[in-house]
DNA sequence: CGTCTATTTGAGGTTGCTCAACCGTTGTGG
DNA sequence: CCACAACGGTTGAGCAACCTCAAATAGACG
């Protein structure tokens, strides 16, 4: 029934109510922003709040979904397996929520998710997120627009994957990067190449002399460190798109 | 307000309001079953019952959406553009909608949509769309479905790109073709080549290179008529996965 | 029968992959 | 404190998958 009680060394613990304290932490997730009273207590009477040690396998491909997963604290990484292959599909950071069609369908996860981070994630019962999204508009209205800004961010993905190379979209993802920041010149990756070599679709080889090749482009690399020393100069390179690139849009 | 009454030679005639013949076969599409009287009521009050030549543009990426499109008959290809390219995101068949999250969450359309047959669309005001979800729970649960699965069948698409080869993806294409046609071992390709190799994400002159070399793993070609002559064969090497091929998955 | 368009074929270049060796950090045990 | 794994990343070499450009064919159509 809950598989998270029992896997991992020293990791996972269950609480099997979600305290106070905690279910403030909750409320304070865009997820649960302007709930009904009647919707929140369904959602949380059967929640848990549990964390997983770095490296923890959250969910498993093939699996039948028991909670939606709220991402609380940490950073979590989706993926596919295929054959001997495997590659992120996405990273999420705290406040984002994962395998929300898969629960609202009642099917089989399509991906994998593994903890990148320790993280803390918020456990909430399929079943209830059903029934509230029946008796909750409100709550409906989050979840279809949740899944309408998956949907929408896989579009671009596939947009991204398909007509751009290896290197535009290394480059177009430096941009977003520096946007984020509010135009900060330097950052550092959040965390593996290897995971961002996976996320962009490539091997780490390819990663590494991508960056070794956009110093032609006004991007310095040391490391986690990343400066852009011209952003003019990668902007022409990567000629970002608002219909790939804009994240609200 | 609506483009699409001005648009194209010869092409569309708008037609007010949906006649009692037509608002039938409208309701028979999977879309409107199970709705409430007054939700099919106010989505059909504004709806328009359109024809569209084949290649006529149907939406175009960037701009706003007015309408909810549902094909009624005929198919629709949804691509996207970059720069001097183009790539096909998906191919809609009868009682298929598309832009359903651009319409949900009112934002502009991220692909762009052409007829590739003669087309008949059922076009619902984008506003009625959004009032009806939040009055007729039947309708959101609905939308939400659609969305979900939208959105699984992107993952999907992300997965097949990112972890399968082009020959891979077109054999298991192909297989996906034989499953619908209920096992039958030929079918005819019901789009261009050239469409096809879009939607693969390869070069027309690709696709035609790997049909060439699958004639070594059960699959004969000529023109749009497929043949497979040995299945166990083409599956030995298409290798398909349940999670990425199977379509209620 | 010409004319167009779709597809195939050939040639040659690019991009990205794999394998293997190497480097720099980090962590460990003696 | 030092040698030595161990790990993540980089680099080099060779190969496979794809792409583009240019012709040659094959159909579809008037």
């Amino acid at each position: 029934m809950c598989a998270y009680l029992v896997r991992g060394p020293g990791g996972p613990r269950g609480e099997p109510i979600v305290r106070a304290e905690e279910e403030r932490i909750s409320l304070a997730l865009p997820y649960f922003d302007g709930l009904s009273e009647a919707g929140t207590g369904q959602l949380m009477a059967g929640a848990l709040l549990q964390r997983f040690p770095a490296q923890a396998e959250l969910i498993r491909q093939g699996d039948r979904p028991a909670f939606l997963h709220v991402v609380v604290e940490g950073r979590v990484e989706v993926f596919t397996r295929y054959r001997d292959r495997e590659t992120t599909v996405d990273v999420l950071d705290a406040g984002e929520s994962f395998i929300l069609a898969a629960v609202f369908l009642d099917s089989a996860y399509l991906k994998s998710a593994r903890a990148l981070t320790p993280v803390r994630l918020l456990l909430v019962p399929a079943d209830a997120v059903r029934a509230v999204f029946r008796q909750d508009p409100a709550f409906a209205e989050k979840c279809a627009a949740d899944l309408a800004r998956g949907y929408r961010r896989l579009v671009k993905e596939v947009s991204n994957l398909k007509l751009r190379s290896s290197m535009e979209r290394l480059a177009n993802w430096l941009l977003h990067q520096v946007r984020r920041d509010a135009g900060s010149r330097h950052f550092t990756i959040p965390f593996d190449k290897k995971t961002l070599a996976a996320k962009l679709g490539i091997a780490p080889e390819v990663l590494s002399r991508n960056f070794a090749a956009l110093a032609e482009h006004g991007v310095k690399v040391s490391g986690k460190l990343v400066e852009v020393t011209d952003l003019a100069r990668l902007e022409a390179f990567a000629r970002p798109e608002a219909v790939i690139d804009d994240p609200g849009y």
